[in-house]
DNA sequence: ATAATTTGCCTAGGACCTCTAGGTAAGCCT
DNA sequence: AGGCTTACCTAGAGGTCCTAGGCAAATTAT
């Protein structure tokens, strides 16, 4: 019989595309196994057990959702950058549902500060730049910023906003437009 | 034998005790069963199936929480109102994670019309009464709002912010602040 | 008060997922 | 070619979900 062969990141890899197929929470060992043609027991020589598994699925998310901020603030400063940011952030969210879902995981300290979810933050940080904010103002600021902007993707996958028939994306827009006037006149 | 008198709502009461000590996740048939010393089958005629009673419990968390909202910003209007429905909704989420968890279900949209999740759309908007704002501004900073509160405690509670000192505390009161300055001062 | 009906809970059992222990064979190294 | 590492296997225990069919307790009718 020929080998699979199966490693620690391939698996999370093949993970990440099943978790958009089929949603995080279908994402099995089970599952993955029958992915390669092999059985279940034989995936757990590459990954501890199933949590271990959605843990290095979410880091994997992390990375790359960092990345993908990352490229798109490239250059801008103030509301441009704002708005490439979650974009960025939407696109990833809504064209990566399953892996998405990955990164609102509860990691342990340790694991979220080894990934990339400490980078994500400075990402943040980095569009303030453009703003004339300071410690403490800055922190909080990159709070309601990634709370606002988690808090709707989050919202429109679960259908929260399908009751109504005002556009869900003009809706975004003008919540960028108040983002940027909230930082512009951050209340002293 | 003594029979147990369960009730699809007596399951729906204890679930919603078992999502709180246990985890949303981790509310099954077995574990509720066990909790009235019955065999798993016996629940099943009085629940479709454990998507089922997941419903049930998010449908029964909607309307708790659109009542304690209700309550808080009864005879407020204006930031008092806001401040007091961040407070009752943060409160509800810390007091009830199980609970709060299981809002966040994707519901299909005939559950959500018949369930509280439109009132509590609603009672957002009874917030904004003290604010000048129309349509469609008045859809648009409903969704802001409901965007930010559940997004806070939805990182709050992931863990998200523990890698700063700042405190959680006064990033949320801080948050708030900007919520009220961009109502007051909608972009046109 | 007894008979008829409903229904709450049971046993039995199949399908799927998780994970451990221990075995075989494929691929690399000398 | 022989030896070592390790990728993948079989076997099996335990848990969850759910269906089918049975008995007995509670309720209603007579």
């Amino acid at each position: 019989m020929a080998r699979a062969g199966l490693t620690a990141d391939r698996l999370t890899q093949a993970a990440a595309e099943l978790a958009d197929e089929v949603g995080f929470e279908n994402v099995t060992v089970s599952a993955l196994a029958r992915h390669f043609g092999v059985k279940d027991a034989s995936l757990y020589s590459h990954i501890r057990n199933a949590h271990d598994l959605r843990v290095r699925l979410a880091v994997l998310a992390l990375a790359e959702l960092a990345d993908q901020v990352a490229e798109a603030i490239a250059g801008r400063s103030g509301k441009d950058a704002l708005v490439a940011f979650a974009a960025a952030y939407r696109r990833y969210a809504h064209e990566h549902p399953g892996r998405y879902a990955a990164t609102q995981m509860a990691l342990d300290p340790d694991t979220a500060a080894t990934s990339a979810a400490g980078k994500h933050a400075e990402m943040t940080r980095a569009i303030l730049r453009g703003y004339d904010l300071w410690e403490p103002d800055q922190t909080d600021a990159v709070r309601l910023l990634h709370s606002t902007f988690h808090g709707y993707v989050s919202l429109e996958r679960a259908g929260a906003f399908h009751s109504h028939p005002r556009g869900v994306e003009a809706s975004w827009t003008r919540a960028l437009d108040a983002l940027d006037t909230v930082l512009r006149s951050w209340p002293a």
